[in-house]
DNA sequence: GAGGTTACTTTACGCTGTAAGGAGTTGCAA
DNA sequence: TTGCAACTCCTTACAGCGTAAAGTAACCTC
């Protein structure tokens, strides 16, 4: 299940994101218990703890101590609160990196954080990409990348391309690694087993899978594990994180060099 | 609404993916009148013509003249008919791109016909990624991608990233052309009026836009439409498609040209 | 023809998001 | 001080979802 955000009354959604914490005048009722940010941080929570699956009015208000229904006070529905969530969770994020070392080490360093966060918020990833970017934290998480490449010194077309092309790709990434964490917990097996279980059925159902597939089957060997702690699937997406990465700023780099 | 394939019986669901097509052999009982075949036609027409937010049971079975129970007989549940949607809706692809002009040209190529096939099924696009590849079709598509890349003598640990941020990139570039084409007919409002009433909005709540993102404001100039045809949006789509791909493919130039 | 197997239907359950309306609390104006 | 309007939060309800369970009718094999 993916969760298609930014459907509602776009003035509603925009105002929610960019006035979060802002001042509650007093006004004539009873004095509101909860609040956005509460709402926010519990769904979070749920979205962390038990997966988007997971996430429902009725899950999020009873970790509030509510009814499914007085969120809606708050918040104009679950896309909106989706949208929120998305945009808070990037909050975590830092807003620039050290430019030091060049372009290329704060693209990287940029690229881990990505990283790391979407492991820490799996959930991030099923909020689906196919929407604009409207909330402060996104547009900031994308500036941060915007102003580590800016200083390669290319045209902005350039720019823009490149932009989009590491984000999709960690994002791209970090989806396989997600993955192969999901397959972990969810069968309640081992990682290799069920990675086992898994080809095992593929190869009696089409033994002549090496044959059919040849250039797949070659590009699975020569494999290092990255980090031998690390279960297969998951050291897997890492190496192909990393090599994918390099691949991609040397394109930058060629560029660059071109100039 | 992102839908999670690839989560019920994987016994099940490879044979179902890998034997399409099998002649079923007669048994007691009525004779069948539909087929898995059938089913996952169906479920694709009713995702191209009305989107994955409308592809239930009910739909798929109605469509089909039968009850959503019906299609119970034939496939395991939604989720399993979703992996076979998505199989089956890449067996239109290409299994090989001619090498003739080098690997540049075929890999450009290979991304093309991506980006045109999640043109025509932007559903395809809302099944999450962060599952295992599985059906043939699906090992085709990259097997073919592999095929390309391969040629340019990269080690195997090389070509795995490379493969891998190709796919990313161009999944993730077809996102935004995706969501470009949904504001337009979603709202009714002609692409234009949407996406400008949208940074009405913002720029209202946050006057200091252009201030708080200085990078981004600057990479939006220098904008030439690709085709003046197409909308606003859908051009700065295909503009951020080709651009990123360019870069992409230099840095797989970077590599081979430093083997 | 009997019996078992199968295709498909009906009904039903628990879940979802959320519309509608009501109860109770509060600030402000008369 | 009183009334009213605004507000929070609740209960109820509805339509839709995926799918479990059980029933009916068609068909093959013996």
């Amino acid at each position: 299940m993916v969760v298609y955000a930014g459907q509602g009354d776009p003035r509603r959604s925009i105002e929610l994101l960019w006035r979060a914490g802002a001042v509650p005048e007093r006004r004539p009722g009873p004095r509101p218990a909860l609040s956005v940010d509460a709402i926010v941080d519990a769904g979070i929570a749920v979205a962390d703890e038990a997966g988007m699956a997971a996430l429902s009015m009725r899950a999020v208000g009873e970790r509030l101590g509510r009814t499914a229904m007085a969120l809606y006070t708050y918040v104009p529905g679950k896309n909106e609160l989706v949208d929120l969530m998305y945009d808070r969770a990037m909050a975590e994020l830092p807003t620039s990196y050290d430019l030091g070392d060049g372009w290329r080490a704060a693209a990287t360093a940029w690229a881990n954080a990505m990283w790391e966060f979407y492991g820490r918020h799996p959930w991030v990833l099923q909020v689906s990409q196919a929407r604009p970017v409207l909330g402060p934290h996104e547009f900031a998480v994308i500036e941060s990348l915007a102003a580590v490449v800016v200083t390669t010194g290319l045209p902005a077309r350039r720019l823009r391309g490149i932009v989009g092309a590491i984000n999709y790709f960690v994002r791209g990434a970090a989806q396989a690694l997600a993955e192969a964490r999901a397959a972990r917990t969810a069968t309640g097996e081992g990682d290799e087993e069920w990675w086992y279980a898994r080809s095992a059925v593929l190869l009696e159902v089409e033994p002549d899978l090496a044959r059919r597939f040849p250039v797949l089957h070659l590009l699975e060997g020569d494999r290092e594990p990255v980090d031998p702690e690390l279960p297969y699937l998951e050291n897997d997406a890492v190496e192909n994180f990393r090599g994918g990465l390099e691949v991609l700023l040397d394109g930058v780099a060629a560029a660059v060099a071109r100039r």
